[in-house]
RNA sequence: GCCUCCGUAGCUCAGCUGGAUAGAGCAGCGGCCUUCUAAUCCGCUGGUCACAGGUUCGAAUCCUGUCGGGGGCGCCA
């Protein structure tokens, strides 16, 4: 039984009760039941505060109501026992056959345990990482890299319908001081003012030169301009093999110029403006975004005509509601939180939600640390700290994991020294190693001709550790749930992290062996581990999936 | 000045939208390898949940303020 269907059940005790006027509730109050695993274990296999919850409403005492609601629960087959505890919690033991039962159903699941369909049918749209091609992918866009994927896995997962896209430009002026880099390098000249320094202009310099041997020694505009078109395809290039081998891949790379050529631009402010949400002041034409909540009016065209480069996030937002995403998301850096008042007054001036069309998350500042000294960054001197130095230094699965296991909202310290070890102080090895040796085991199952049984019975697996296991594998839809609603793939890491200890704790335990020893012979309560084993294996292989990490079958 | 994130064990961090005696890993100390992968497991040590108020049966969690640290506040992109 897993917790949601014990809520479940609680909550048909509940209804069953009011029914028969033993309980009255307040019209239109729906209890919400929330199941949780007590951490003494004293306290049974799960607890439930519903008695708390209703008293009041009910209008009995919280000890009255538990009481009530123990007596028809006790009558379910699943369930073991129930105590009235404390100011009225209520503890209830699974009966083993029923909580056993979860290892069957898990396999079942197969790759599909843990998913749900809280989300079916929306169309989201994950707009992450969206560098600009003036350089190597840096580390803020590495985590929005890696927590973007997961977290759009773990979208789809619950039933969504997904798109990964990437937003770039190809023009302005951030490209053109790239532009200028590049040719100055292919002139060996110094690094211009505003310029990109660092070995990597001085590669794509001479590739382009390479490439287009007289293009150096064009007018300068025109050479600026060859090297701009050139080099920008080529980092470009490079950014997305990058993401490639990270194992991030997007569905739409989506041009910002796209939308000026097109006219959405004009069409977007068209729209504002017939919606009476634009005006014009000292030249300019603004967008009213402060009547939504923003701190002040933003200017969208300048008073030389030129469009600001809000009106293409404009544009872009329209875009992306009309290609029919009921939520957008855009992942950006703690240096854009900023932006989160005028992009919501956006999204209201066009007659949307605010975050509920439109959901804006922000990733904190990530460092790396060698040695115990954070590796700085310099634009100028070109040391940028790049997704590449991360990889280098510890790999994807242990990057991927290391980005992904802690909460957007806090800065991250990665320890690359930590991270590169291959021992117990890495988290990532403990889960993949977990998985590892789930995998050894059913090939060692198979050598000796055990199979998956068909008559499978759960009540042998009766053991203490059986039990603990099984409700840690139980917990994990309503995890990958949770990470979903939330926004916060990491509760998939740190879930797995404790289910791959309480597994080996399992392991280690005597009367849990799942292999017969030297000549006994194979029981039914050895193959009803067997069964226990693969469903683990699937959770955390489901699990490891759901991060981007691989979920290697030997170590 | 304003906005925003963070402050929990020596270190790095969880804490399931308010629950029972605040957790994990690492570090330190001490144990378990003839039997499934010891990258495992067991025990011990370690806390003023930054501080002060408030909300209530109950607060690390919600609200207000203070202090400390990170990041931001262009007709740049």
């Amino acid at each position: 039984m897993t917790p949601e269907a014990l809520a479940a059940l609680i909550a048909e005790v509940v209804a069953a009760l009011t029914g028969s006027g033993a309980l009255s509730l307040p019209d239109g109050l729906t209890p919400n039941v929330n199941v949780e695993r007590p951490r003494v274990k004293e306290h049974g296999d799960y607890a439930t505060n519903i008695a708390m919850q209703l008293a009041k409403p009910a209008g009995t005492n919280p000890r009255a109501l538990a009481e009530l609601i123990k007596g028809q629960l006790e009558q379910n087959a699943g369930i073991a026992k129930v105590d009235v505890a404390g100011p009225g919690f209520l503890n209830i033991t699974v009966a083993s056959a029923a909580q056993g039962q979860v290892a069957a159903d898990i396999v079942a699941a197969g790759a599909q345990y843990g998913s749900n369909e809280t989300l079916k049918g929306m169309k989201i749209n994950v707009e992450f990482v969206s560098a600009n091609p003036t350089g190597p992918l840096h580390l803020g866009g590495t985590r929005w890299a890696a927590v973007g994927d997961a977290l759009a896995r773990v979208l789809q997962f619950s039933g969504a319908e997904v798109t990964r896209e990437y937003y770039f430009n190809d023009h302005g002026a951030q490209i053109d001081r790239f532009a200028k880099s590049l040719l100055a390098s292919a002139r060996g000249e110094a690094v211009p003012e505003d310029g990109y320094g660092g070995q990597y202009i001085h590669d794509i310099a001479a590739a382009v030169t390479a490439q287009h041997p007289d293009a150096k020694d064009l007018p300068t505009d025109e050479a600026i301009e060859a090297y701009r078109e050139a080099g920008v395809t080529m980092m470009f290039g490079e950014i997305k093999a990058d993401l490639n081998a990270f194992g991030v891949d997007f569905d739409v790379y989506f041009h910002e110029n796209s939308l000026h050529e097109s006219g959405a631009v004009d069409r977007a402010i068209e729209r504002l403006t017939s919606m009476g949400n634009t005006f014009e002041k000292d030249g300019a034409l603004w967008l009213a975004t402060e009547k939504y909540g923003d701190d002040k009016d933003r200017v969208i065209v300048r008073s030389d005509g030129t469009p600001a480069y809000i009106s293409g996030d404009l544009a872009y937002y329209l875009d992306k509601r009309e290609r029919g995403f009921d939520l957008c998301f855009i992942l950006l850096g703690a240096d854009h939180h900023g932006y989160i008042g005028r992009m919501m007054a956006m999204c209201e001036a066009f007659g949307d939600k605010p975050h509920e069309n439109l959901e804006i998350l922000i990733g904190q500042m990530v460092n790396l640390l060698r040695d115990g000294t954070p590796l700085r960054m310099s634009k100028r001197a070109g040391t940028v700290v790049s997704m590449d130095d991360l990889v280098d230094a510890i790999g994807v699965d242990a990057a991927r994991y290391a980005l992904t296991r802690y909460t957007n909202d806090t800065n991250i310290d990665i320890d690359l020294d930590q991270w590169a070890k291959a021992s117990n102080d890495n988290p990532v090895f403990y889960v993949q190693y977990a998985h590892a040796r789930t995998c050894r085991m059913m090939a060692n199952a198979a050598d000796l001709g055990m199979a998956i049984p068909t008559d499978f019975d759960p009540s042998l697996l009766s053991h203490e550790r059986d039990g603990e296991l099984l409700r840690a594998l139980a917990e994990f839809p309503g995890v990958v749930a949770s990470a979903a609603e939330l926004r916060e793939p990491h509760r998939i890491a740190r879930y797995l992290e404790a289910s791959a200890s309480v597994f080996n704790k399992w392991y280690d335990t005597r009367e849990c062996r799942m292999l017969p020893q030297g000549d006994e012979p194979v029981t039914a309560a050895n193959l009803a581990r067997l069964m226990l084993v693969a469903a683990t294996r699937i959770t955390f292989h489901n699990g490891l999936g759901l991060l981007g990490v691989t979920a290697p079958e030997r170590m």
